[in-house]
DNA sequence: CTGTTAGCGCCTTCAG
DNA sequence: CTGAAGGCGCTAACAG
């Protein structure tokens, strides 16, 4: 039913090795024999099978890519920009979602992409145990997060440089009061950016000389509901911040209608800066860090196509993205400068 | 190097036959042994290879999806639903990102995914032509779009209600010179979501014995870059229309953005209705139509499973989903009820 | 330049 | 219940 390689060269009185050279243009085929092939191969609708050439020649042309998530906006960008560079190169791309601790589990249990995938991207930030178990693949192995791991080649940016940006910004607007949207304390330690984010904003705080105020930070989930529901928190405490930092730009739209829908204006009375640029981030004039998300995808994909096809050669360690902090509309002096 | 199951056979004392009897779960080994097998299996880090194992059993364990986009909200949901049930099921999922012409064209030409999975889920309208080449695969093949393809197990929403629903409410509200923000007349034909929703949009018009005036419709290309330049263009109309919608929400929020750029009020100056219900679809409070995505990409799933399974049994042809308009705060009546 | 011979790692008969 | 043999579709040596 299905046409393979020796129906091919049946039809075209040759062998299948010759079929097999001639169709993947390698030397050794004069160019009449390979012309024929070609043209009986397309006749006969012939595609090798990729399962079955992995099997034989030991290489796949196929990417692993590990997520927690598809449909938020970073991991999608950066799905889609490692698409394009992958499949330009001619691989496939396997995708595993391990959002979910029970998906995450079956993933490290089976490890389904053993001598399946050339070369695997994690978009999750691997505990010591699950790195080691990829390491174990003995394949390029390739990670997108703030920090570098080792075993990994590691496309990232500077987080701490990114919240600076933010906060420094609040506080040459006069803001004293900045409050803190990131993850709550049960974030899972291996994930730095909440970390080094957060890090960032209490250095800031205490350069500033301003006592660092619990009651002003909250979990956001990274989600814009969660986000909502911090900022509702927030602006429950006893003083209230006058500016928000919200540690990713779906956090911050949370944010915003939370302080919609308690009739605040912004940034009138409530100043709010995102991180990443989300697309809809201009749509709701949303002030900013931009990081070069696609960027990092593309990089990281083409990183571990040139460790494919280089094995031996040089890969850097870790590839450091700008951040670039972006002005909107959500940001403005505190009402009351004397109120603090 | 990798372990394979002869490694495992040998070291269990055992055949390979009888390592792949246990390891699968299969009868015919008694329970001592099998639990060896398990044991040694797993010390040895065991697992086999989907790959040789799809060569051999002709079943590859795998989904192909195909997708014109990943970055965007609608197909990341979608991915992110279908993903969720497959891996549930056992199965990996192969992506392929056909958002460009050329790559459309790599991927029909080639059709990689030949003898590579078991099934096909595809977001991309396939072409009379595309759609041949898919179904000589010889697999399920699973549509999510608005409306049927012969040999496609198809899921969807009624594009025309829900158009409908829209557009009578800004008549409701008052509203006669309503535009239209879609694709120009250059999109492909057999996307068919754009033609549904233009022709729902212009019965509508008719029976409410307005005039369809081209003036006010513009291509906004479903981006939100697309829609803000579709909007600032129905603004320079000899006549601007009151009202707005938008095909998409991220056509919406294009729109949005470009209403405020001309410092015009909404929805005082100018109404707008989107279709989609966008994850911050609430943030920006804009009045639109739900559709649910997720569900759509699980139950496209769980279908193609189910033929899987049941390899004779009676498959619906089309699965439509339900739409519901959501009233939020970018709509209100026209500001000069005698204007028009 | 081309064909033959061996597998790749696994599953599926078919014997026992 | 278990093992041996054969083959899935292809590629990689090795001969000519």
């Amino acid at each position: 039913m299905t046409v393979s390689i020796t129906d091919v060269a049946k039809a075209a009185g040759v062998s299948a090795s010759t079929v097999s050279r001639a169709l993947r243009g390698r030397p050794g085929v004069s160019d009449a024999v390979r012309e024929r092939i070609s043209r009986v191969a397309s006749s006969l609708g012939y595609t090798a099978s990729r399962n079955a050439a992995g099997l034989a020649s030991r290489r796949t042309l196929t990417f692993g890519v590990l997520t927690p998530y598809v449909g938020r906006w970073f991991f999608g960008q950066i799905i889609d920009s490692a698409e394009r560079v992958l499949s330009e190169a001619g691989y496939d791309l396997l995708l595993y979602n391990v959002g979910s601790e029970e998906a995450r589990e079956r993933f490290f249990a089976d490890l389904p992409v053993r001598k399946r995938v050339d070369a695997l991207l994690t978009l999750v930030v691997p505990t010591e145990e699950e790195a080691a178990a990829l390491r174990g693949l003995g394949i390029p192995l390739g990670l997108i997060v703030g920090g570098a791991r080792p075993g990994f080649v590691t496309v990232g940016i500077d987080d701490r440089a990114g919240t600076r940006l933010a906060v420094r910004h609040l506080l040459n607007l006069g803001h004293r009061r900045i409050g803190l949207i990131g993850t709550g304390p049960t974030a899972p330690m291996h994930w730095t950016t909440p970390i080094e984010r957060r890090l960032a904003y209490l250095e800031l705080l205490a350069e500033a000389g301003i006592e660092y105020d619990p009651e002003i930070e909250a979990d956001g989930e990274f989600t814009v509901e969660g986000g909502e529901r911090a900022m509702t928190r927030l602006l429950a405490a006893s003083r209230p911040p006058t500016a928000v930092f919200a540690q990713s730009d779906e956090m911050a739209m949370g944010a915003l209608r939370a302080l919609r829908r308690h009739r605040l204006r912004v940034p009138r009375d409530v100043s709010v800066v995102g991180f990443d640029d989300h697309q809809l981030a201009e749509v709701v004039g949303l002030t900013t860090v931009a990081q070069p998300v696609a960027a990092q995808g593309a990089e990281a994909a083409a990183l571990l196509l040139e460790q494919l096809r280089n094995p031996g050669g040089e890969v850097p360690e870790y590839v450091g993205m700008p951040v670039r902090f972006v002005l909107r509309d959500t940001t403005g002096p505190p009402r009351d400068l004397d109120r603090d």
